[in-house]
DNA sequence: TATTGTTATACTCTATAACTATA
DNA sequence: TATAGTTATAGAGTATAACAATA
């Protein structure tokens, strides 16, 4: 829905002597771009947040088109589909969700047939979330949508640049 | 409120035999770090949206605490005081916000007494948003929270990595 | 007493539809 | 007719408080 982004904004290059309009003012960019040499504009908090938000509007469109949910149900699914046994609790931290977020999520993917809701015998109060061999497909086919959409989103950066933001945000994030 | 997330995760290496607990396994980490093995925690687009979490809650903090206004206050703020003169479409394009929420934040900012509405002498229609002496105090200090909130988010890298980043953040962003 | 999960609730953010004034 | 701004409103996302079961 809100990925209205234009696309080669700055791809224009290459132009030459085929200027159909005629436009020749050699550097005041059109429309909105002139915003981009705002001082707001390279700060890293602003650029994060516009990847981010790209980047989940795209993901979030792929896994509701072909599996009915978000990215914020299929983190749930695929940290509990890792073979790690987390509870409701660890999820919560983990995921930076409130608890009753989680208790949402759950309900969804235990609806849905992909988890189960199981009681850990060391401490009857938490709730040990297990995948279903169903929710096993689907968070295979939800990850390969989501690394899909990473992709596309950063077509623009080769592989050795996408290693280098992989690993500058890892340190960042943890 | 949500930036609880623990310091001093990964950082407890050189223990040598200092062995106080016994605690002898290799390779097991504690709580809930045992989850960033997950393929999930690797994904660009799931850090991407923890760096911006913590990012945005550490700036909103800060903005909130000395000039009560928040990020998006700020980035209107700062766009319009940057001399280029937006319209409220203007930013709303480039912000990537709804017009009503445009209202709603210029709103805010004007009854502070930080920007004018004037309307457009070529398209009355259209409302530029100016900036009074005090949105440009108020902007340059909130400009110095940011990049002091984005500095102490990013203090794991180094000026190198930081510029790094900020580049392969500008590509995906625009 | 403290904690996990749960429910209900409220608050914020975001999106939509209808209206006005201009074009 | 179409667009900029505005208003009201609905929906999603997020946070808070109270409760039951368990520790």
């Amino acid at each position: 829905m809100t990925t209205a982004i234009p696309t080669g904004t700055a791809a224009d290059t290459a132009n030459g002597t085929t200027a159909g309009t005629a436009t020749e003012a050699p550097a005041e960019p059109a429309g909105v771009d002139r915003f981009r040499a705002t001082r707001l504009a390279a700060q890293i908090q602003f650029l994060a947040a516009r990847a981010r938000a790209r980047g989940t509007g795209h993901a979030n469109a792929l896994l509701k088109a072909e599996l009915g949910l978000k990215v914020s149900h299929f983190s749930v699914l695929s940290v509990a589909a890792s073979g790690t046994s987390p509870t409701q609790r660890e999820l919560s931290e983990f995921l930076d969700l409130d608890p009753s977020q989680v208790v949402a999520l759950v309900d969804v993917l235990e609806q849905r047939g992909l988890v189960e809701r199981m009681t850990d015998p060391k401490d009857r109060r938490s709730r040990m979330i297990a995948v279903t061999e169903e929710g096993h497909r689907v968070e295979q086919r939800g990850y390969e949508l989501t690394e899909a959409s990473d992709r596309e989103v950063l077509a623009c950066l080769s592989d050795e640049e996408r290693e280098q933001l992989r690993g500058l945000l890892t340190r960042i994030a943890f």
